[in-house]
DNA sequence: CCATTATATGATTATATAGTCATATAGTAA
DNA sequence: TTACTATATGACTATATAATCATATAATGG
């Protein structure tokens, strides 16, 4: 299987865990240190680490480091472009559920 | 955590892996039945099968019945729009990366 | 130097996932 | 009915992942 499939998989891959969605959705606004991001998405330190490091790893985040604090930020705007599609995905299943369970109400 | 952010994390999820992937990729074209999919990707037909199944729960894929063959399609256009996003995030990373790679190996 | 704060990581556990093989099911045709 | 083709699934294995706890590392202030 060709490698590019992969790094696209593993990119995809980043943005699809809850803890990581949480995540790219606070830094909508623009980079925050770990010390605000943890608390604002209520997961432990070390895991919300982990997670930002294997984000910054995967090239969806950027990291800069000031004194003692690390700031992440969403590397990319596709990131939030995929995060939008995806949604408007969801919207369109929980309409066509919705309407379904509807039509099948009615008889 | 809401699951609304599960359901967008399950739809993202059914977009990384290699073997997904690379099911979508062929079905750009439109539905296919499983007897065309799973040579065309060189995937055994259980496994192949497994994929198409799981995708189609999450809402990614239609499924259509002909007498003994069953024809899967991609189900909003909105998937190929996030694979598209996704290569592009992963094209401007290997941009980045060899361009870094440039400026250390120039001093 | 010492204490404090911010971040990362080793070790571990529980769970999820992908893939395989064998087999079941269902439609079709002879 | 029998044989054949297409698809799905049970049982299993190997691997990956997420989360937790404890601890390590690094920067800063006193």
């Amino acid at each position: 299987m060709s490698s590019a499939t992969h790094y696209l998989a593993d990119v995809l891959k980043s943005l699809s865990q809850p803890t990581r969605l949480k995540i790219v959705d606070f830094l909508r606004d623009g980079e925050r240190c770990v010390c605000e991001i943890f608390p604002a998405i209520d997961e432990e330190q070390s895991n919300t680490s982990r997670h930002l490091t294997s984000m910054q790893t995967h090239g969806i985040l950027s990291r800069r480091k000031e004194g003692v604090k690390i700031y992440y930020a969403v590397k990319h705007p596709e990131v939030f472009e995929i995060i939008d599609r995806a949604s408007a995905i969801v919207r369109h299943e929980i309409e066509l559920r919705s309407g379904l369970i509807n039509t099948v109400k009615r008889g």
